[in-house]
DNA sequence: TATTGTTATACTCTATAACTATA
DNA sequence: TATAGTTATAGAGTATAACAATA
């Protein structure tokens, strides 16, 4: 295993992955601007329609304070996308939903989302396999297929 | 070339990416706050660590507007990392560029942005090949090497 | 006492529009 | 007149600290 520091493999690697993620950053972005969103808020919208979810575990998906979640919950809240409900579990608990239209509006912006899609149309199948493997290794990931 | 659109295996992967882009961001950020940056500062030090840059330009590689580079610019100035310097060809031109102690902190900013570089230690050379052109291909990218 | 969510505050990033100094 | 950079303004995201309601 050569060093992964200065070898010019590594460094084009490195370079190609920096590429990748600002396109997925862009595209995600744009997406959201379509619908009126910031990437925050959207990101709070997709969390919120998987399932209803308490400020608090929101921020940490986020890795955010959970002070900022109050504005941004505020503002989606105030545009029908999502609303707050009890915990009737725990009383100090809110559990913010996203409503139909939250839910609708999630789910086109889950569509819109080409990225990743669309360049992986160029490779076969096989050849995503690969990707799929060496993705994995690289992150750590424990093969589950 | 089967539907990338609901396909497992295209899902997995498009999974995976979102993942790299994560650890990709968390990892910028973490670096440029050890040096008491925020993201977009970080960005514009190393932009500048390559070769002074007019102002105009620095906005269009931010991809955001050239307003906003006059205060991301003014505080890593104050901070002695970066100076104005007219333009011999242009006086309406400022070029932006690192001081020595900003290019210094630049060089560190990078070394210390081990993410990319120490997962790909897992992969081998021959792997790393492959990675390398299926990025290649995903991003419509032509071969140089 | 500890925890949940909120408020208050301050800073940074962002876009828009108006301004200045050059070209 | 067109362009480069700045200023002014307003909205959004962020962290910190203090607070009310509940556990």
């Amino acid at each position: 295993m050569a060093t992964t520091r200065t070898d010019p493999l590594t460094l084009e690697v490195v370079d190609l992955i920096g590429t990748v993620v600002a396109r997925y950053y862009e595209e995600y972005d744009r997406a959201a601007a379509a619908h009126s969103l910031t990437g925050a808020q959207a990101r709070v919208l997709g969390l919120l329609s998987l399932e209803p979810t308490p400020m608090r575990k929101i921020a940490q998906k986020l890795k955010c304070e959970p002070s900022n979640v109050t504005g941004i919950v505020d503002r989606l809240e105030t545009r029908g996308l999502v609303e707050r409900r009890p915990d009737p579990a725990d009383r100090r608990v809110k559990l913010a939903a996203a409503t139909e239209k939250g839910a609708r509006t999630a789910l086109q912006l889950r569509e819109s989302l080409g990225f990743a899609r669309e360049p992986l149309a160029e490779l076969s199948h096989a050849e995503r396999a690969v990707l799929r493997d060496l993705l994995r290794r690289m992150l750590g990931v424990d093969a589950e297929s």
